[in-house]
DNA sequence: GAGTGGTCTAGACCACTTA
DNA sequence: AAGTGGTCTAGACCACTCT
């Protein structure tokens, strides 16, 4: 493949000016990007090409793109290429006592999807039966939730719950799209978000495929509590969020 | 400086089960920092010396290094080593529509602490404007404040008031430790939290330097928007959080 | 001055994707 | 089969820190 670009003489890096050489390719490539040069989507010219049309060894070339990639700018498909990542259209997603992934996204007019990975009865670790007022090694329901917006991967969810307030609850949610449609017309409960802390971690190997992200990339993690109306905890969940994909918004109202 | 860890012989890195040498090298640091083999605050061995301990090119040894640096579970001082990071006891940090810096922090049981970095007036940028509903360019004072706990850097704000609201703010901030108590009895403001938007951001070069972390670790960013009692905005502020610090905490009462 | 991490080059082999 | 990124080695020079 050619060298479509213009511009690609060998001007560009000054050895002298005490900024290191692959500083010096990361900015300018994180330039094109910015400008549009290279647009959402499309490769990167290869290691090889920016290597020659630089003159700078292509370990170095690598250097500068792994800046770029643990910033999540650009992404590496091995034997494909390295290419520019979307923009990642930034969702506004409204944490409070009552809302709910479903609606949340389809007021946004978009649309949301869910995949269950998992779900089993288990008894409680000590941690998730703290956070739901039971006995350490009770029985949980629990389930890992993948959801998506637009077809793409957005968040994944582990939630638990007391299997004494939803009996049967692992058997019946595949044939529901949202967990609180389930919960309300399976129990006729009403969950109501009572705490959430807001953390950042890097994710599992296991979450970073989920998600579609690199390990090296943060994801915003959101560990909520939810109570009935009567202040019983009902559920106990972490949800992992891709942090380039959305801003979590609190209103104080 | 002699090695003193025990059982650096050369058996532990296996070329031929498929996952890649400094893969399998971060792999064993990362398992003996956890094990605390290397406690919290140690120098790690040198890269020459891991070069020579596992029979791999110091090369490699850096790329397993470089693994761990950019989880943030060791920093490296340069000219001097490689270093196990503390493990960052972490702060549980209340945002709700009260909750203040200051008194959270003594709260806890810790230290505050805050020194202002800039305080100018300015007109308001767009993006300021809208949030405080005043016109754009209107003047505004802003500060940046770096705030410690237990004297070591947590999060770096900044705030914007519209200065027909908090005249000579910017004159009188050094005299204060807390703005807070400033706003009441300078003011007689009563700020409330209405909205804050969460998410994961990378540091600018200078806030980087200010929060003592590299440029590769995010932070915790949370935009908060203020008012009066009469709904009237008051302040926005964009505070950016270590997040190995701290997880922040809401509460839906 | 000795030791440290930071940067750069050169060359090699591999597994994977694409055609 | 050709091209791509992934990994590893070897050797070099630098700026910085420590003593």
């Amino acid at each position: 493949m050619a060298i479509h670009s213009a511009g690609f003489g060998d001007l560009c890096l000054d050895k002298e000016n005490g900024m290191a050489l692959y500083r010096q390719l990361a900015e300018i490539l994180r330039t094109q990007i910015a400008d549009g040069v290279i647009s959402p989507g499309r490769k990167l010219p290869s290691e090889a090409e920016l290597s020659a049309a630089y003159r700078v060894n292509r370990h170095t070339v690598r250097q500068a793109i792994s800046v770029l990639a643990s910033e999540g700018l650009v992404y590496k498909l091995k034997g494909s290429g390295t290419f520019v990542a979307q923009p990642a259209a930034e969702i506004d997603y409204r944490v409070s006592r009552w809302t709910r992934f479903t609606e949340n996204i389809l007021e946004l007019g978009r649309r949301p999807g869910a995949q269950v990975r998992r779900h089993v009865e288990l008894p409680a670790p000590v941690r998730v039966a703290q956070h739901l007022g039971i006995a350490s090694g009770e029985k949980v329901a629990f389930l890992e939730i993948l959801r998506f917006v637009d077809e793409e991967p957005f968040c994944l969810t582990q939630s638990y719950f007391p299997v004494a307030l939803t009996p049967g609850l692992t058997a019946k949610i595949q044939r529901y799209t949202s967990l609180y449609e389930l919960l309300e017309r399976e129990y006729g409960l009403k969950p109501m978000r009572t705490r959430s802390v807001f953390s950042v971690e890097f994710p599992s190997l296991e979450g970073a495929v989920a998600l579609g992200i690199p390990r090296n990339l943060p994801v915003l993690q959101v560990e909520s509590t939810m109570v009935l109306a009567t202040g019983q905890p009902v559920e106990y969940s972490i949800g992992r969020f891709r942090a380039d994909r959305c801003k979590l918004r609190v209103d104080f109202t």
